[in-house]
RNA sequence: GCCCACGUAGCUCAGGCGGUAGAGCACUCCCUUGGUAAGGGAGAGGUCACUGGUUCGAGUCCAGUCGUGGGCACCA
């Protein structure tokens, strides 16, 4: 007699041993036939799987996280099965499961071609008509690797002699194809069906750029057609808000091929990098910190001292001059940062020194790894360092983590992350400065009550750190702020402080920033607003327009008093109907439109009107200042997005 | 850096088997002075990324370079 428990409580005997789908069966034939695999006292099995003994049973169909992962699993099965009768010479390597889908490596000599995808998704399209069963068999590691090289699969038998030999290894084999795989899979062929196949990629083998290049092909699978169709459509909403995209529509900001990684800043694009600059120049100056500048080009004897030139040389820019002396471009502001700290006898008195610099780096980046904003070759920090005694450490890591968090709360950021960590084997310093340091950190996180993720072995050589990291409005993350201690710095440019009893120590060194890159911040504000600025960060903020000539006066002098105000205002005067420059301002993504006839001009207000198309009616100025000082304040927008 | 694709007017894109370029929007001018998402007409605008090759002749074929895109690797 065997006992199967379900989820709701309820219980079913057997006579004999029985299947995960003879159980489905006998719940319902609904329920059989959508059943995709089993989990048995917690484990997964395949349909297959016979329950010998009492066991809670989870019947897993398509509608289950797991349902799915096993369908973008079996749908990589499906895909190599099509790729392997099509071009028989391919070999096959891995294929994982991965967020919304899958993809598959293979090794071959001819890459595979764009138009080749087409071909191999008809033909994954006829084995799910074949409906193969997929079933189950058990090897022996040697005699699996000896199968394989027999198959000419030299990948798979690399791949198993590494597993332990003890270990018994399963085959799953549906129809033609049989490929080394741990399962559990879905039942037969037929099960599947929602998929595409979306691109194409080299990735190297085992992700070690020293060995060889395989053939990826990345593909999305879903439970059924509507949930991909979905799940396609999602993918062009995102492309909608895509910062390369907007960037040019809105005439934010442009790339030009002869400074690949540089952004050329058109005047609306910096009036928003501005506004992030003023603001956080705001946020620093009231608490607590000073505010510097350093040199772009510095003598390479300055970067040797601080290690960047031994350690950082094939990112930096170098420049040789006439005199045969030889500078390289800032890759980081700290070098500069600890020159000025240097200068003169610092007291501890004179501590904690918060020093900020919104310094341009400039990093030679590998060129494949160039996108957009989010990674430029020259780019602007909001770097600053903090130079204080260990006792002060944990504070100030606390205040630099409350600074950051309410900054991220401005831009609507509220999902912020925090990534700790700590001590990596290649280190300076010893184990019991590390531990101070690291308590310190951790401290001023548990101090705040904040959660974080821990990334054992993950900070730099000179030092533990967090990262900050903010989900944007679609749901993708972006790692921004940093907080990291520096132990390497002080010691190298040999920077003190004066004690109370006269004697001199060592400062510690923060470095921290809030948006990291101002131009990846700006990039990532882009597709969080998907354009649509709140008011305060909006690079035009409102465009008085005329309804004809008659107003046209009347309409510059409500621009030109609402830029008085200190708000950035445009006037569109052209010969053009109404309807038309509400459609070319709506286009640009203009929060406020005042239109301007001859009832305003004769009461002396404006017709507000909204970019989201709410009509406010007409208001006098003063009415409409006070509006939009209100909104600027709050920093949120009120209505729209 | 590696693999694949792409690079035509300011923007978005057309240009079957090679015969020195086209549309829409934007721009300029003219008509129109019109109340909440495109009024009409005319005009101007391109060394088809760059370099070299094949050819009587090359956006169109070939090679290289640069750049962009998607991945991989990288992001101390």
């Amino acid at each position: 007699m065997v006992q199967i428990t379900l989820p709701d409580g309820s219980q079913k005997q057997f006579p004999r041993p029985v299947t995960v789908a003879e159980v489905a069966a006998d719940i319902g034939p609904g329920l059989a036939k959508a059943t995709l695999a089993g989990e048995v006292d917690g484990r997964l099995v395949d349909t297959s799987y016979a329950i010998a003994d009492d066991a809670r049973l989870r019947i897993i169909t398509g509608r289950d996280e797991e349902g799915l992962d096993l369908i973008r699993h079996s749908t990589a099965h499906l895909m190599a099965q099509a790729v392997k009768r099509l071009f028989p010479e391919t070999q096959v390597t891995i294929g994982p499961v991965i967020e919304n889908g899958f993809y598959y490596d293979f090794a071959r000599d001819e890459p595979f071609r764009p138009e080749d995808l087409e071909a191999i998704e008809a033909e994954m399209a006829k084995i799910v008509a074949e409906d193969h069963p997929v079933s189950r068999e058990v090897m022996e590691r040697d005699e699996a690797v000896e199968f394989f090289r027999d198959m000419g699969e030299e990948y798979k038998a690399r791949i198993i002699a590494d597993i332990p030999a003890d270990e018994t290894l399963s085959l799953y084999r549906q129809g033609d194809f049989i490929d080394l795989c741990r399962g559990p899979h879905i039942p037969s062929t037929g099960k599947l069906g929602a998929f595409k196949l979306t691109k194409l990629a080299g990735a190297y083998w085992r992700g070690d750029s020293n060995n060889e290049m395989l053939q990826r092909i990345y593909g999305t699978a879903w439970a059924d057609k509507k949930d991909l169709k979905a799940y396609l459509q999602r993918l062009e909403e995102a492309e909608k808000r895509d910062h390369r995209r907007l960037g040019k529509q809105l005439e934010l900001f442009r790339f030009q091929d002869d400074a690949p990684g540089a952004v050329f800043w058109h005047p609306r694009g910096w009036t928003l990098f501005r506004q992030l600059i003023d603001y956080m120049r705001q946020r620093q100056d009231e608490a607590g910190y000073v505010e510097v500048n350093t040199p772009d080009v510095m003598d390479r004897s300055l970067w040797e001292t601080s290690g960047h030139w031994q350690n950082y040389h094939e990112h930096m820019f170098t420049t040789q001059t006439e005199d045969q002396r030889v500078f390289a471009l800032k890759p980081m502001n700290c070098p500069g940062s600890v020159s000025i700290y240097k200068q003169g006898l610092k007291s501890y008195r004179d501590l904690p020194v918060r020093m900020a610099e919104f310094g341009k780096v400039h990093r030679y980046e590998p060129s494949g790894a160039l996108h957009g904003l989010m990674r430029v070759r020259h780019f602007t920090q909001d770097d600053a360092h903090i130079y204080c005694t260990e006792e002060q450490m944990e504070e100030e890591c606390r205040k630099v983590i409350e600074l950051n968090l309410s900054v991220y709360r401005d831009f609507g950021f509220d999902d912020v992350r925090l990534k700790f960590a700590d001590r990596p084997e290649n280190r300076i310093g010893d184990d019991a400065t590390w531990d101070k340091l690291e308590s310190a950190l951790k401290g001023a996180i548990d101090a705040m009550g904040l959660d974080y993720t821990y990334n054992p072995g993950e900070g730099a050589f000179y030092g533990p750190k967090i990262e900050f990291v903010l989900r944007d409005t679609i749901g993708r993350d972006w790692q921004c702020g940093t907080l990291q201690v520096d132990l390497n710095l002080p010691e190298r440019f040999d920077a003190t402080y004066r004690t109370a009893d006269g004697g001199e120590r060592r400062p510690v060194m923060l470095h921290r920033a809030l948006f990291g890159s101002l131009e990846r911040f700006t990039g990532i504000l882009i597709e969080h607003y998907a354009g649509n600025f709140p008011l305060w960060l909006a690079p035009v903020q409102l465009v008085v327009m005329n309804i004809t000539d008659a107003q046209a006066d009347y309409a510059q002098a409500v621009c030109h008093e609402l830029r008085q105000r200190g708000f950035r205002t445009e006037s569109d005067l052209r010969n053009e109907k109404i309807g038309y420059k509400i459609r070319a301002r709506t286009l640009e993504k203009i929060p406020y439109l005042l239109i301007v006839g001859d009832r305003e001009m004769e009461q002396g207000t404006v017709a507000v009107r909204l970019r989201d198309g709410t009509d406010l009616g007409s208001m006098p100025l003063d009415v409409l200042g006070q509006r939009l000082a209100r909104e600027v304040a709050q920093r949120r927008a009120i209505g729209d997005n």
